[in-house]
DNA sequence: TTTTTACAGGAACCCGTTTTCCCGTTTCGT
DNA sequence: ACGAAACGGGAAAACGGGTTCCTGTAAAAA
């Protein structure tokens, strides 16, 4: 049914090797018997066959792409979509695809993992998060399997290869933006320290503070705990309080979405009583009533230069691990205004 | 490296070939020999090699999975990363595995599923959106590729596998939920006739109205055209208007999400004044203010179900195509309330 | 002219499984 | 007791390409 190499070399006159060495351009062949290949190839609609090559070379240029189990990701499913796509985008252009690991448990999803492994389908994997004592996390770098994060490495930071957005200074821009218009009680809303983006974000804003040498309350920050949808009963005690912030910056547009809810409740307006900045410039952003200014870290960038280092590091084998920063921009929309003096 | 099958051979003191049955379980092999072959591939590991498997047998054990490639889809990201999350789920159980397609156009998506089919990386797809005059199904169904739809097929239907929703029914329960809340006016909002689930929706509204004899004023119908994020005027005059409808059927939670705006902009609350029963109980449904009322299409389950059907195809060649309902479930949230009468 | 060098391209083997074909035992029927 | 069928399992040929080795030829050097 398929068209092999043989019928191209039949074709072409020449022998099989000599199409293969044709397809990797070997010097070896002279260009005018490369020409005769190549129309050969094309009239045929030649394409190696994948499982053939993959295991004459053990290479199977396929990258494990992990989705994360947890439901606290579930907040921004669009963000692992947009990075996905990245991903294949740049898979796209090189030969390589992709297949997605998913499992309802991290157990489950190691199990398919190990497997791909032991069966050399895949050698190598994205990990669109990047999270403490992750099993999956460990086996990879145990085996010395090749692997990339998404978020920055909790551990062994140095030989593991990471793409990130500077979230500490996506925090800070976020702060000093609001600072700009006039705010100066600001506050934050995250999840717990062991959520890296978060904490960074987090550590961004302090940074702000002290360099505009504010006043840090520790009531200005609020932590989200678990996986609940709604907020603790301490932002509504600081969103009564006569000097409540008068702007927040929140860790994604799901919290910045909750956040305006709370406002609301509160009798408070977006962006005359409350300015709101969060993180992503997901539908939920946009979607919001106002629309929330939001920092867009650019999820398809990410992949696409996660799917970048993956690759490079197969065909280029003893590369040191790199550590990749993704450009955020600042998308204004509605939800923040001048603070009033 | 990798444990091969004549490892096992040579610690099981048998044949690769005995290897090979066993793992098949065929019958040519005593009990006896195939425990000792299982011991033997226990204790090293053994795993078959996944491209020698794919190569001998002709079958890659691999589907493909689109992702739609139009910005008009991105309202429901969630529902394609849990759809495929059910996809998964079941390929899990079966040793298969999903590679993942995406595009920014329909040219470059099409280009690599041609190049995956003539590299014989993958005879098999799972199109996660129906659309019609797609490039990407008219190829497959030419090509006579096996394939399946989620969401209903628009040509070929009898000869074409879909999973689906059945969306008139959906939209005749969802009507029927409001009009046994007392509604009499109920509005319906959707995309334009070529985007079959939202009109058979729509269909399922029109016929919950003639089984209870109600009136069917065209004007209560709200089409939404393009991508846009703003609701059309007409929607706006509906609402003021002295007989406003009390309820609407909405073909999304993202419409739904909108449609509260809008009523906010008019002074109207929700479901006071206008109740509000929305399809896909997304993150967004459960965000809204209040949480939306929605239909749950169970999208894992329309994933697990595409899943099966193609594996069962795949298995079991010459079977007929077959079309698989899988049932909806209203979930009550706070957006709809009692008629006031 | 002879020897060297270089390089094009063919044959054979390898990758790891599956599968066909075939051979040696045993068992059953007559 | 002999032949035939049944059974268990091994050897080897695919599957489609990559790679190495090796030969044959032409050009360059001596």
């Amino acid at each position: 049914m398929a068209v092999t190499i043989r019928d191209v070399a039949a074709l072409a006159g020449v022998s099989p090797s000599t199409v293969s060495r044709t397809c990797k351009n070997n010097p070896a062949i002279s260009e005018e018997t490369k020409e005769k290949v190549r129309i050969a190839m094309a009239t045929l609609g030649y394409e190696p066959n994948f499982q053939a090559s993959s295991l004459a070379t053990q290479n199977s240029r396929t990258i494990g792409v992990v989705l994360p189990v947890s439901e606290r990701f579930q907040n921004v499913d669009s963000f692992f979509l947009e990075t996905i796509r990245g991903i294949n985008k740049y898979c796209n252009g090189h030969q390589y695809t992709t297949t997605l690991i998913t499992g309802d448990t991290d157990e489950e999803a190691l199990q398919v993992i190990k497997s791909m492994v032991r069966s050399g389908q895949t050698e190598s994997f994205i990990l669109l998060y990047s999270k403490q004592k992750d099993p999956i996390t460990d086996y990879l770098y145990n085996e010395g399997l090749l692997f990339a994060l998404i978020g920055k490495a909790y551990q062994s930071a140095n030989q593991t290869i990471y793409v990130d957005t500077d979230n500490i200074q996506a925090g800070q821009d976020a702060t000093e933006y609001l600072y700009q218009l006039g705010h100066r009680r600001i506050g934050f809303i995250g999840y717990e320290r062991t959520l890296l983006f978060s904490s960074d974000r987090k550590y961004g804003w302090q940074l702000a503070h002290f360099s505009h040498d504010l006043p840090l309350d520790p009531s200005l920050f609020i932590e989200i705990k678990g996986t609940s949808k709604d907020m603790p009963d301490e932002l509504y005690r600081l969103l009564n309080l006569p000097d409540r912030p008068t702007a927040f910056v929140v860790t994604d547009d799901f919290l910045g979405v909750s956040l305006e809810r709370a406002c609301r409740q509160c009798g408070l307006t977006v962006p005359d009583d409350v300015s709101i900045l969060s993180f992503n410039n997901s539908l939920f952003a946009q979607m919001a009533t106002p629309p929330l200014t939001s920092i867009d870290v650019n999820a398809a960038g990410l992949g696409t230069e996660a799917a970048r280092q993956i690759i490079n590091h197969l065909e280029n084998p003893n590369l040191a691990a790199t550590k990749i920063i993704v450009p955020h921009i600042l998308v204004e929309q509605e939800s923040c205004g001048k603070a009033e003096s």
